[in-house]
RNA sequence: CGGGGAAUAGCUCAGCCUGGUAGAGCACUGCGUUCGGGACGCAGGGGCCGGAGGUUCGAAUCCUCUUUCCCCGACCA
């Protein structure tokens, strides 16, 4: 491609509401223009990256033996109702009515589709299994969109949906796309992990989150150094404390805290650490019958409550917060100062953490306003707590639950996620086969996405310099960029950029010629900002004597090579 | 959903307090000079100052409402 003819709208600003560096460097480079919030046009450079990304996708799973297909992005409500979903979904779920006022919504994924086209299709176990996929924008009403393309609202997924006809088969299928999602990443040029992730409701034990390393990532990945071990830290397990709890030393007083509401605060102003408070969280939740049970989630002052791991307690599916009202009519006492001592086992159920069961001489809220308790121990001040759950989130520091070293904690970007979905949907939409006894048996499922669009912008966060982005090769919308000093000066330089140019173009390589009337200096600041990988600069001093200038991105300084060897030297950096 | 902030040229922003003919830089067009790190000069084009009301002789500016966008929060007692 000549720059001439192409579309490059590179700009020195940044939009103002830009926020992280890849979406500044999209904005910048002309990769992408914003159309609404979270919602962005491919510009024809940013389209080239993208397509890119989709190719290896595709590859790759074709390898792997996946069938592509393309579902419809709007679909009819009906199936929707018929899983369940209509209702669960809530607002993310763009739905409209058309000119009969039929309901639909715009597709956020693919399961219900998927799963009544094969329910039509496959009847017999000799069909299976069956792996299809499609590369589908897919919209999805994020409540704040945001990061340009790393949470957009309409963004490129590619979605896969296999069927099988036992569970052990969906395993082995689950375990390929394992090592075909690992084979990508790494293709990608990205630095990645896959890490164990909650299952939420399904339940089950296959699911793997793929996640880019990159400090503005959203999620939270513990991840032991020593081992292979790294989940989510919505998932990763806080093992109990390995010392057992300390003999009781201090007596139990009633100190006043006036004003003194949050665990820092009273730690503060009691000149403790707040490693020995305890927080209690007040939560309720609505049995069978509608009837509310209040209880305390016991967590040391320094931890964070993990709310996934305590709804997966008996009776807490769903749980929410208790209102202060609550808080008052159970403890008598107003958030703040509220505390496990001395409450009324029968009507307040109380669940510690680990940690905070190994504790002793702990401070705590005294159930009266303006008071805190210090030197309490359970099975002296209270009852030993009833019952003993992992309810915090992992910090750096616990040790690995594998027990082979210490957790650390980064941050990553979710670009692929697997899921064994076992027979959730199958079972909603009636999707049945019959097995080698003739009997009718239901299919089990897996789901495997990659956000291809996200993929983009995670690899940006990556790679990127003061200058701008520096595309993995495999991602570069061109590979090598031609800039010419003079093209419309120099014959000499023009016929050995042309010349440059046809042999590199011939030789297969994505080649983009900066014959634009520029000033040098705006040609190398735009061949960087878009992040092209190589570059060779034509001189008049350097052609007399036969070599041109080379530079890799990552370069410090350019070398100079033979004209004659230019190619050569080119295609050996590209195939690195 | 709650709390902040913002909205003026394609982009980054000034002007608003203290009302009086809409500005700068970048980008764009033309001409000239320049040409190895985002050049310079001259001449241009481009704005319903987010929208609707109000106050006023007069509103980008003051008041009210509204829309949109951004940020933070939406357990951490």
């Amino acid at each position: 491609m000549r720059s001439s003819q192409f579309f490059l709208s590179t700009l020195k600003e940044a939009p103002s509401d830009a926020e992280v560096v890849s979406q500044k460097l999209m904005l910048r480079a002309g990769l992408i223009k914003r159309a609404a919030a979270g919602i962005y046009t491919w510009m024809p450079l940013g389209l080239r990256t993208l397509r890119k990304v989709e190719a290896i996708v595709r590859e790759e799973m074709n390898r792997s033996g996946a069938l592509e297909l393309l579902m419809p992005a709007v679909q009819p409500a009906e199936l929707w109702q018929e899983s369940g979903r209509w209702e669960k979904y809530g607002p993310e779920l763009l739905r409209f009515k058309d000119r009969h006022q039929r309901d639909f919504v715009i597709g956020p994924t693919h399961e219900e589709v998927i799963t009544d086209v094969v329910r039509r299709e496959v009847k017999s176990y000799r069909q299976l299994p069956l792996h299809l996929y499609q590369v589908q924008s897919k919209f999805r009403d994020e409540i704040r969109p945001r990061f340009g393309v790393m949470r957009g609202r309409e963004f490129l997924m590619k979605d896969g949906y296999s069927f099988h006809a036992s569970f052990d088969d969906l395993k082995r299928e689950y375990q390929v796309m394992y090592d075909t999602y690992s084979r990508i990443f790494t293709r990608l040029g990205l630095q990645f992990r896959a890490v164990a992730a909650d299952t939420g409701s399904i339940g089950g034990t296959g699911s793997h989150e793929f996640h880019v390393l990159a400090d503005s990532g959203e999620d939270d990945i513990a991840y032991c150094p020593d081992s292979d071990y790294a989940a989510n830290v919505e998932l990763a397990e806080a093992l109990a404390p390995a010392t057992p709890r300390p003999a009781a030393g201090e007596a139990l007083a009633k100190v006043a805290t006036p004003g003194q509401t949050a665990c820092a605060d009273v730690a503060a102003f009691l000149k403790t650490d707040l490693t020995r408070v305890v927080k209690a969280i007040a939560v309720v939740s609505e049995d069978a019958e509608g009837k509310p049970h209040f209880a305390l989630l016991l967590v040391r002052g320094d931890h964070e409550l993990n709310e996934i791991k305590a709804s997966k307690l008996a009776g807490l599916t769903d749980f929410r917060f208790a209102s202060d009202a609550e808080v008052e009519q159970y403890l008598g006492c107003q958030p703040g100062y509220i505390g496990p001592v001395g409450v009324d086992a029968g009507k307040v159920r109380v669940i510690a953490d680990r940690t905070v069961a190994a504790m002793a001489d702990f401070v705590c809220g005294a159930n009266e306003a303006g008071f805190h308790l210090t030197g309490v121990n359970f099975g002296r001040d209270l009852a030993e707590p009833a019952e003993v759950a992992d309810l915090r989130n992992v910090v750096a520091g616990d040790p690995s639950p594998d027990g082979k070293g210490v957790l650390g904690i980064c941050r990553g970007i979710e670009v692929g996620h697997i899921f064994q979905l076992r027979t959730k949907y199958a079972e909603a939409l009636n999707c049945k086969f019959l097995d080698d006894n003739g009997r009718e048996q239901v299919m089990e499922m897996g789901c495997y996405g990659i956000g291809v669009s996200r993929i983009v912008g995670a690899a940006i966060e990556q790679n990127y310099d003061d200058k701008g982005i520096i595309f993995p090769a495999a991602l570069a919308p061109f590979t090598v960029a031609i800039v010419p000093m003079g093209y419309h000066k120099s014959d000499a330089i023009r016929d050995a950029a042309n010349a440059l140019y046809a042999e590199l173009q011939a030789a297969g390589v994505d080649v983009l010629l900066d014959d634009r009337n520029e000033r040098p200096g705006s040609m190398f600041a735009d061949m960087e900002l878009i992040g092209i990988p190589h570059r060779v600069v034509i001189g008049e001093k350097g052609l007399a004597a036969g070599q041109v200038e080379y530079k890799g991105r990552r370069d410090e300084a350019a070398t100079m090579v033979a004209r004659d060897a230019i190619v050569a030297h080119l295609l050996e950096s590209l195939a690195k």
